[in-house]
DNA sequence: TAGACACCGTTATTTCTTTCACAAGTCGTT
DNA sequence: AACGACTTGTGAAAGAAATAACGGTGTCTA
């Protein structure tokens, strides 16, 4: 039934939750209109972007005023799936895996992690951030009692692939990966990596400039 | 001195990194020799892209033969700027800032967290990860004295972007922010944030199909 | 040395994104 | 009610990026 070349362009979709964000913030400021002008400003993209962008999914201003910033940001929340709460689990409860699980940035969002699994034996059975450690031999059970359709994946990167498959075969249909690798899923399992040294890799392109001094081999 | 159109397009630089990291594997694999087939196949792209990427900085390959993977690595490595160390400072020494110190996928690509910031007077002083935590003000010294470009913002949401006006008036030059904003910077400064929350809410766009049932207002 | 094959680098083509530009609608004022 | 100031939604134009296509060069085998 999905159509195979999406309507929606994926650059848009990964737009959305920006002006989520920024209307979010305008909501709470007390600000009820904002014009395509103003919130452009805000996030620095041209208004043509923003109602082009909207505009795939339905015609939520009104001319000569701008768009009603609750009705906006509920519109948006119903197009991304935001109005619900969405359980998750964890795999990988090492040092980043905690991290993860204790950050306090999800649950807010509707974020819920509310299992963790690792395949290392040591773990099993500790409990983390209030959930007991469960072997990976559990998946199939938790997930489909506990409706989890979302896992976030944080194990050393040569065991990663070989987790994301057990995970895919499982029906989990979103990933959010923070193993420092590039995992292979299939074209219906949604896929997000989390890689601060990628984003450090690309970013000294552009700080060599000035400052190869000391640098010649 | 730097053009304002840039001759390599960013998504090509962003790119690059990945290529660096797959001939990173196949060497370690003891592939001497890949081509642009090969190499796409691994990163699930088009060979005729990589090729074309790899033009924007010169001609590595061998025709009929493909590229030598050392030879390759080491000239992507000199693109990037990745065959030197780059010192960086962390601001924001809470939970967060505490993972990253300790999150040991920096180091051996030369990213060396080598002080930390915190603007809460409680944690001044405190030792985190090898590092005592100074206050704001000892910004400018540390970040001349140390030549240290990169900076880690690790703080909450609403000091984000006062402190990365801080960081730019101190003449930091690339910033990768945790926080979950999206913070303003003057074009000679490169920003990359990491927000997984963003990463969250797009997906979930693309895993609504199938399970709206209990979910009708 | 010749023939068959493999693969790069680059130009041409196609596809995807962004921006422009404007008709049409809204509001507040007089 | 008419006018002026705004702002949306959208088709058309421009710009950017990805893909295809291919000449030319190198490798290998016999």
């Amino acid at each position: 039934m999905a159509s195979d070349t999406p309507q929606v362009p994926e650059v848009v979709v990964l737009r959305l939750p920006l002006y989520v964000r920024a209307l979010t913030q305008m909501s709470q400021d007390g600000t009820n209109v904002i014009s395509s002008q103003q919130l452009g400003a805000r996030l620095q993209m041209t208004p043509a972007q923003i109602r082009k962008d909207l505009s795939y999914f339905g015609r939520f201003g009104k001319q000569g005023r701008g768009y009603n910033v609750e009705f906006l940001l509920s519109e948006l929340g119903q197009i991304l799936g935001l109005n619900r709460q969405w359980p998750a689990c964890l795999v990988g409860v090492g040092r980043l895996g905690r991290a993860i699980i204790n950050y306090p940035g999800f649950a807010p969002e509707g974020f819920h992690i509310v299992a963790a699994f690792d395949s290392d034996h040591e773990q099993i059975g500790d409990t983390v951030g209030g959930l007991k450690v469960m072997p990976m031999a559990h998946l199939r059970d938790t997930l489909e009692r506990q409706r989890i359709a979302i896992a976030i994946v944080a194990v050393p990167a040569p065991e990663a692939q070989s987790v994301i498959d057990d995970l895919v075969d499982n029906d989990v249909r979103g990933i959010l990966n923070y193993a420092p690798v590039a995992p292979q899923v299939p074209m219906d399992v949604v896929l997000r990596n989390i890689d601060p040294v990628l984003s450090l890799q690309s970013m000294t392109y552009y700080l060599l400039d000035e400052q190869q001094d000391s640098d010649l081999d």
